[in-house]
DNA sequence: CCTATTGCATACCGACCGGTATGCATGCAA
DNA sequence: TTGCATGCATACCGGTCGGTATGCAATAGG
């Protein structure tokens, strides 16, 4: 149940186009090794995790995938569920980051700042991807209501995603990019589970065109929320 | 990390409204002993599946909560996979078809019965309800990647509740009660994503308020799709 | 009345899991 | 050069899991 071909194979999926690098901090061009150990563990476990689920991951895999031992990774982390926040904290939030909080909050068009991001990463992303749904959802449901570290963490990820959101929006009235009568906060929360909604959807499915599908009938309903006149 | 309850506490709970009496078969007032075990089984396995998901579900946790032996359980079932098969076919499957498919199938005005339903089963959510999210939704995250005879009767009900959705739609057309540009099927798919999604979110922040106010704007896009003049 | 099948109950097994105890290089500070 | 902390490597442990082998009472069929 538990095959995580990903060292063997190119690393060039959606969620894992961020989520690796910044793992293998580097002091100033010195290799810092054991940072790099450390960030070596980080990838493999994300990937175990994105593939079969926090409780089903084995320590035992992710050693076998990255020919580190046990020792070392007692040494880097306390027990698993340490590892799992620092999967989260680390991985899951950068990327996530990258990818929809700093683009949004540059922005004072979410409504074309949202479709950007989402032609992008549809673009990007493999039929294994859409097979894996989104990895922070996948920890969420699967950890929320049994894992009160897990669920907090979880949490203020997706608030800090909202409220990029809202934010935009917000900044999109402003200037008469968001008809004013729209409520920000109520439209961010809808988005956010919406487009969650869809990458499951398509992930119980495994069809990109599903998904394709769902986000289109999303990206129109946005378009609802421009102003008929601008101003 | 899995304590199911379920036999100590009233079974008053949303999801297990339909879906406990019919595993209790009887042949014509006559108790047939053996359906009746099957149906406790089938029973605490939901409970326990719903509780901790299919893959840290418990067998020996299943027969501890109804008094029943490993014995029996390997009596009805052949192994855990086919008891979580039958759990998705006969409880998931049978709620669903009574809470969703079926009033959809007689209505023609769409959006005055998803209110209903949403209304109604949002009343009768619990604060553990909202914290354990959709039991259809939860089995389809966790196993869909990894075990194909999960994904396919997952996937089987899902067509079934979208086609209940599209339905309903295309009857509301032609009496007038949804606007004659709208995509059914589009329509049906994201609305099912859409709550599903919603649901997700609520279980991530155990916020019956999250819920609330997601279920607020799916309503108000519903509320959009009729048409401003009748015919 | 005998027999075969059904419907369980009990005891047990190997596999795998997360975690620990211990040992041992290497490097840096004194 | 000594001494101690860092960064691992190896071997092993108790516990839980799904699954099986076997036994046995009750019942239905001939």
């Amino acid at each position: 149940m538990s095959k995580s071909s990903f060292f063997k194979s190119k690393p060039q999926h959606w969620w894992r186009i961020w989520s690796c690098e910044h793992c293998l901090k580097r002091n100033k061009n010195v290799i810092d090794k054991s940072a790099e150990t450390r960030g070596k563990i980080l990838m493999a476990a994300f990937e175990e995790i994105y593939q079969c689920g926090f409780q089903a991951a084995s320590l035992n895999n992710i050693l076998k995938n990255t020919n580190i031992t046990k020792g070392a990774l007692y040494h880097h982390f306390n027990n698993k569920m340490e590892l799992g926040y620092a999967v989260v904290d680390e991985v899951i939030y950068t990327t996530l980051k990258a990818n929809w909080i700093d683009p949004l909050t540059k922005s004072n068009d979410p409504i074309s700042t949202i479709q950007k991001i989402l032609a992008e990463s549809g673009a990007q992303m493999t039929e294994e991807d859409v097979r894996l749904g989104c990895p922070l959802n996948n920890l969420s449901q699967e950890m929320s209501p049994i894992n009160e570290g897990f669920r907090k963490r979880i949490t203020t990820v997706y608030t800090e995603w909202q409220d990029a959101v809202e934010g935009a929006c917000e900044r999109g009235k402003a200037v008469g990019n968001i008809r004013k009568d729209a409520d920000s906060k109520q439209l961010a929360v809808l988005f956010v589970a919406t487009l969650e909604g869809c990458l499951g959807l398509a992930k119980t499915t495994q069809s990109l065109e599903t998904l394709i599908q769902c986000g289109q009938g999303l990206i129109e309903q946005l378009e609802l929320l421009r102003p008929v006149n601008k101003n």
